[in-house]
DNA sequence: GTGAAAGCGCTAACAG
DNA sequence: CTGTTAGCGCTTTCAC
């Protein structure tokens, strides 16, 4: 029942959403010079502008962006999906990316997906529907039909996380492989022989730990234990991974854990259980986050750069959206690097 | 370029977005009976449906939710702002609140707008614009402005994490000052004489250490000192804070940290700078993060429980927006309670 | 620099 | 149970 009812008060006070053609007629101009003030106010004349303003201000008129976006098909939205934002890197990744954009005039509209795959298709169906004018997803192992989604809505994305020989369009990520890789050279270096690691459950922790175990062996080392336990990853699950591996680390033995949740846990119990750190069990997480830094000993972890991340998933999108040049394809890839500390 | 070069293949591959005339075309009816399949599937024969949703999936078309919500003055949409979901509270509040939301047919559209208010109302505005259905909000310290601009977008709004004298609409919260309150009379039952904190500087978090303090002297305590470090909390603040008021710590002490962050870290520095931890300093730390029941000594804390206020919030918005009764107002106090455990 | 007309893709309201 | 008409609030396009 939109204008209807109650008679004017002294002072104007809607009770329906102001639209754009009450700030008009306050003003004293067209609806069209009302957007215009709000969209392209260099081709206004100051005078003009200025009224305008003055009605916008004295009504509180918020501009229906959904009315807008219909009209114009830009939403200045951008989607973005996450399973978490505990992980620093995503975190990282989403700070960065949101501050770039919205300083060009884009919001994010952030969803965390969680680490089970079961209802992903529902959320795009859901991001999709309000038309992002592009979407940043992390994770490359998608479903056929979700592909098919995303390809079809026709807009920018920006894939991070993983890297993929089977992009949608553009990534920005790194290859968990050679995370594996790296660490175990590094442990290797050290002269260590026996090896060890703890996992969470998601493919992309499974692959970290998976390659460092099969680069160790490859090196003739010997790998002790391999525990994996539910993403996402706790601290908990590190403890009580590392207490039921106990018997099997009866030698100096090097650990690589797929996340530093699970690092400080099975520090923090190998310690309660008289194993020392770094002498008997070295081990080195992956995240860099805060924790490790800053618990006692300081933990050697793997860092990625999540804002450098974010940085240039920003730039891809927006290069694709204001459109200078043609469809470029974007690949990019995170550096990352091992932080030694006190645990190694 | 949309809509550019190729010519068409032999598989209908449309280019542009599939719209809802497209499927009624194909299937053959009207688009209000497409409409209608969507939204109220009850209200349409069986034989009808099936033909149509053969024509969805043929086409896969993605409905624009954005007309819809034009047409339906229905974002189907839910806007939340809160400053972090680091924090246990916010994201067990976040969690649930989503769940809950989506399973009634709406997405939570959530944005993070940290600790300072620098740009609060522009972010407002953006969320605004985009005409959410409802609003959640944390923190009941709102502008002025933001608080016109909120009422007047005449949806049901809930506040969380502070209880307040004057909510916007409805509230799900509780009172930081009791809080305090609890914390020092914890203390007080054990027996303690000598008391400290250490707080983040966001407003809510001084006053629950505020008022720990103010109880502890009224019952004749001493406070032998109070350090402010800047929000958002961390475990490395904790350390440097611990370390810079050590030489005030000669005696048995009772310490209240404004975040379980900062009580690691305090713990943390103690236990390197041997001080006992619960002996000679006993802390207790906020939120309920899972750090400090993993951590080694388990630590005291006080814990909310988000999870619940999600749910609560959750009900007050779906309440309002299916419209069952008046408008009620709506305040609930979130239950907190201290988890005693080793370092107190 | 400003305005008028048309329409974005969908659904409310009312017929049939 | 299904279709028709009108219009959500804005911006595009074209005119002046």
């Amino acid at each position: 029942m939109p204008s209807g009812g109650s008679g004017p008060t002294s002072i104007e006070r809607p009770r329906a959403p102001v639209k754009i053609t009450d700030v008009a007629t306050l003003a004293g101009v067209a609806p069209m010079t009302v957007s215009r003030v709000i969209n392209t106010p260099d081709r206004v004349s100051p005078a003009t502008s200025a009224k305008v303003q003055a009605a916008i201000d004295a009504l509180g008129y918020v501009p229906n962006l959904i009315a807008g976006g219909l009209s114009s098909r830009r939403s200045r939205m951008v989607a973005a999906v996450v399973p978490t934002i505990a992980h620093p890197m995503f975190a990282g990744v989403i700070q960065t990316f949101s501050d770039a954009l919205r300083l060009a005039g884009y919001e994010v509209m952030l969803s965390l997906s969680g680490y089970g795959e079961n209802d992903k298709e529902a959320l795009l169906r859901a991001l999709l529907g309000r038309r992002p004018d592009a979407l940043l997803i992390a994770g490359a192992a998608h479903t056929p039909g979700a592909i098919q989604m995303i390809t079809e809505a026709h807009i920018p994305v920006v894939e991070i996380w993983d890297v993929s020989s089977h992009p949608i369009d553009m990534l920005v990520g790194f290859d968990h492989e050679d995370v594996g890789r790296e660490v175990a050279q590094f442990f290797l270096n050290k002269g260590h022989t026996r090896f060890a690691t703890i996992s969470a459950s998601d493919p992309r922790a499974v692959q970290r730990t998976q390659t460092f175990a099969t680069c160790a062996r490859q090196a003739g080392g010997m790998v002790v234990g391999e525990a994996i336990v539910k993403a996402p990853s706790t601290i908990m699950a590190g403890r009580t991974a590392l207490a039921s591996m106990l018997p099997d680390l009866t030698e100096r033995t090097a650990m690589f854990c797929s996340s530093d949740l699970l690092a400080f846990g099975a520090i923090t119990e190998a310690r309660k259980r008289g194993l020392a750190v770094p002498e008997r069990l070295s081990v080195c997480g992956f995240g860099n986050f805060e924790l490790s830094a800053a618990s006692e000993p300081p933990a050697t972890t793997v860092s990625v750069e999540g804002a450098e991340a974010g940085q240039i998933a920003a730039g891809f999108v927006l290069q694709r959206l204001t459109g200078n040049g043609p469809r470029q394809e974007g690949q990019w890839h995170v550096p990352f690097h091992i932080l030694e500390r006190a645990t190694t």
